[in-house]
DNA sequence: GTAATACCTAAACCTGACTTTAGGTCAAGT
DNA sequence: ACTTGACCTAAAGTCAGGTTTAGGTATTAC
């Protein structure tokens, strides 16, 4: 069993942060002793969840919801599958997106490098669009499809 | 040169964070015409920068410095480098997160399809934590780290 | 016994990124 | 001339996800 204070530095997570949680009911069976929340093992995989499902772009009313789910039991089993399937493809989607932006990314690394070489962006200008170097061309194209 | 409703159609943009934008200073050189917005290829890439930064984590403010640069001339091509390779870096980190996230959910679609077939979590729960299999294991550990 | 810590609540406040509203301009078509 | 549609502004409103504030309780350390 741990302490609201204990959780924080566990998971470097502020003790508001954590309060606004449970009062947004992410923690629906917590215990409490004389007042005091009591974090116990339970919840501390609770906690991987939530950050897990956050990271993948769910919103803290849905979170709740799936919360609500572990309480039901084996009955909702096939409704918390079909949620990690939905934020799979999610998380796939956004990893596609994020590729785009690293090729941006990469290619204005390069285009600033050689302008800084060059001390202009003519030689730049009369490369674009289409007479880059290969392996930069890809890049380029893969950002402006 | 195109108006604010064409660049909103070839962005699926709304007009209104169109107009937001450039209030907030991210096309510092848009011609007017008797008021009204000309969009020139200029702002047309200047839109998709700011997209790809916008992904990579960069605040409103922090795209307007950047914009500013552009207008300053050659002698900020090294600050500009500086600022996408400390994007690339950030989205490199964000990759490796949104990794150990899509490992914790194929870890869950894992889990809940046995626990649907299995009816309750029980031979589940004796695996845990440490008697998965292989592959799962994995994934269990890398979401647990 | 009293001081320091670590916990508690309710409610107000904050921030970033938009969106909506209310009222106005301007050019083209009928 | 007048209506329609696309543009304009300033200012207020919205929303998610917290954080801060103000006032209070409970346990341990001296």
């Amino acid at each position: 069993m741990y302490t609201i204070g204990q959780i924080s530095e566990m998971f470097n997570i502020p003790i508001s942060t954590l309060r606004y949680y449970d009062k947004e009911g992410l923690f629906p069976e917590m215990e409490r002793r004389s007042g005091i929340r009591r974090f116990s093992e339970k919840e501390v995989e609770a906690l991987r969840v939530i950050e897990c499902l956050k990271a993948s772009g769910l919103e803290i009313r849905d979170i709740k919801q799936f919360m609500k789910w572990c309480v039901e039991g084996p009955s909702t089993y096939s409704k918390r599958k079909d949620l990690f399937e939905k934020r799979k493809k999610a998380v796939e989607e956004e990893m596609k997106q994020l590729q785009k932006t690293m090729d941006m990314l990469k290619f204005k690394c390069w285009y600033y490098e050689k302008a800084i070489k060059d001390g202009n962006e003519d030689r730049l200008n009369q490369m674009l669009p289409d007479h880059l170097p290969k392996e930069i061309q890809k890049l380029y194209d893969s950002a402006h499809s």
